[in-house]
DNA sequence: ATAAAAAATGACAGCGCTATCATTGTCAGT
DNA sequence: ACTGACAATGATAGCGCTGTCATTTTTTAT
């Protein structure tokens, strides 16, 4: 173990260069490009680091070459899994490539947002990853001033200029929508919480689908801006069926309320598919396993953060972005709940 | 919008105090110690600081002030919940104090957690936080080296100079063999997946308990290193019955396999509890509304977070701490499934 | 053997910020 | 008016690293 010089304590470059006897910056360039430095060095090298547990200061690093190689994500929620697979594609991707993924959570807020924004900012991030395009404006002059590339999530770009990654969720909900009307249903409804833009483009998509059938009935959609959770989806239940109790069918806007209503349905004797079909949207895990197994939307939540990640990378990295907008799809999962 | 003088394109400290005609060094001020600035001043470069779309370097300031206000922590997964709710604890304490917290997923697995704790430690943390002792010997020396200090959530150190928050993994699942002997089960299976540390102390407290009652049988332990999930749990009951048909209760490592084996004893008409009692661990939100609702031990997961969160905030600041050791417990939940 | 090219290494400055110490201005108490 | 205390501001240096441009050494081609 050598001496250290540096005011914390921790090993420097300094010092490794003083331990192999040579200068500071062929250290540097033995870690960032090991091909301009002899093997024999290189490996010497290595051994002092090993020995001193010396670990590069990025802080350092960064304000020298103004890369920080860091990338900023913004996600509106990790309590259900959904954005959980998001980000560990994300992170897959970023790893690869030497970037440092730092995650921020915003409860679906745009004020949260706007300070994750700011504290973000202050890492020097190469890029940054956000959900939806639901901002302030002030963030996107935030966002704008920092100049640096922008990815969005989730939802498709309506504007010009705006790169995005992610899929139609009204067309996804028109799909569901469609596929309990083929199953001859009359009289479905839309049930949703936490009323965030995704949230709101599937109750437009389901508007626009039962509208075209000519079999809107306004007191068949139940909207709540409370927190999406599994016991939510029973209480919601419950509720629809004493505002409408003919309903035939049910449209969950996730699963978390869909396995609810499932299992409000199973305490109630209520026969789902028979007396009463029942949707979700996401297919998370679990609803392959309900019983009944329960009909969602497949979305393409882990492709998203994957392919949001590239899109990033090849604009923080200057390659060629063919297109700015990546719709990755969606598919219906269709089960025994319908 | 003011010229910017720096290199990235962003306004820099140096920026500021031009435009608002004093030294770089008192904008720096304005910012750390308010106080310290005259009224008027500070509200000034406050208003140039909105214009410009300012925002402070932490790499430049961590590098200048020896304090990087970074802490690190690591779990080894977020795709159950209950590490999401630990790491929101801690995020929130942190963050009360302009901390900010880096956070890692290390699968459970400690090569992948040295490469993390290598990875975080490049930021200069003030702090770190694991989860859990079982660290290879390499990482536990580069955590030395670095000199910082380190809290372990989750269990309780069985080392001297260790800090820990949790609580006995043991005790808790003894507390559930034992409930189980109490609603007179004499065939009480234990069934786990992903058999980390953790999952291993609770396969003990079951064998302290059942062997005490005289009641041990291997036949009737089932332990797979799989990663634990609701499907798994199906897969596993079943596999179970076939070993060991005559099982009268399942105590699941945790609550997606119990939920597993929920459905799967719906499916089969098997009755719960009266045929066969199930239990979990964690009280995730789902289990008490599953049908019939789950047994399970609740853990205090949100308060490891933010105790160890607090402790980890006064050894960094150099505040007395009480305890090396926060043991915060765990409770019984019986539900109907048992 | 010699020139030219390539590989290996080093000197220096500076990234954006803050710790430290110095300076100037302000005001109460005598 | 004069000292001392305090408030407000500034000058300087340096945190640990890397970009840039030398310089030295080795290899290759002639």
């Amino acid at each position: 173990m050598a001496s250290r010089a540096s005011s914390t304590g921790r090993a420097t470059l300094e010092d490794l260069a003083r331990l192999t006897g040579v200068s500071a910056i062929t250290v540097s360039r033995a870690f960032r490009h090991p091909e301009k430095v002899s093997e024999d060095l290189r490996r010497r090298i290595q051994q002092a680091a090993d020995d001193m547990g010396y670990v590069r200061n990025r802080a350092a690093s960064a304000l020298a070459s103004n890369r920080s190689m860091n990338i900023a994500v913004l996600v509106p929620s990790l309590s259900n899994l959904v954005f959980v697979e998001t980000v560990t594609g994300i992170e897959k991707v970023f790893r690869e490539h030497g970037y440092q993924m730092l995650m921020g959570v915003n409860h679906y807020s745009a004020e949260e947002e706007e300070a994750l924004v700011r504290a973000y900012l202050a890492f020097a991030p190469d890029g940054m990853l956000l959900t939806g395009f639901n901002h302030r404006d002030s963030t996107r002059r935030l966002l704008e001033q920092a100049g640096i590339p922008i990815v969005h999530m989730m939802e498709l770009s309506e504007r010009e200029g705006a790169y995005s990654v992610g899929f139609s969720q009204e067309a996804a909900a028109q799909t569901m929508t469609e596929h309990l009307l083929s199953r001859g249903r009359q009289r479905i409804a839309f049930v949703a919480s936490q009323l965030d833009p995704r949230t709101l483009a599937r109750n437009r998509g389901y508007r626009d689908a039962i509208i075209r059938a000519g079999l809107y009935e306004s007191h068949r959609e139940l909207l709540v801006p409370d927190q999406s959770s599994v016991a939510l989806g029973a209480v919601l239940l419950k509720r629809l069926l004493e505002q409408a109790p003919d309903t035939d069918a049910v449209f969950f806007c996730n699963d978390d309320l869909a396995q609810g209503a499932l299992f409000e349905c199973l305490r109630q004797g209520i026969a789902v598919p028979d007396r009463l079909a029942v949707a979700g949207f996401n297919d998370l895990a679990i609803s392959e396993c309900t019983v009944p197994s329960l009909t969602t939307i497949k979305t393409p939540r882990y492709e998203v953060g994957v392919e949001a990640a590239r899109m990033l990378l090849a604009l923080i990295e200057g390659d060629p972005v063919p297109r700015k907008m990546i719709d990755l799809g969606f598919q219906l999962r269709a089960r025994e709940s319908t």
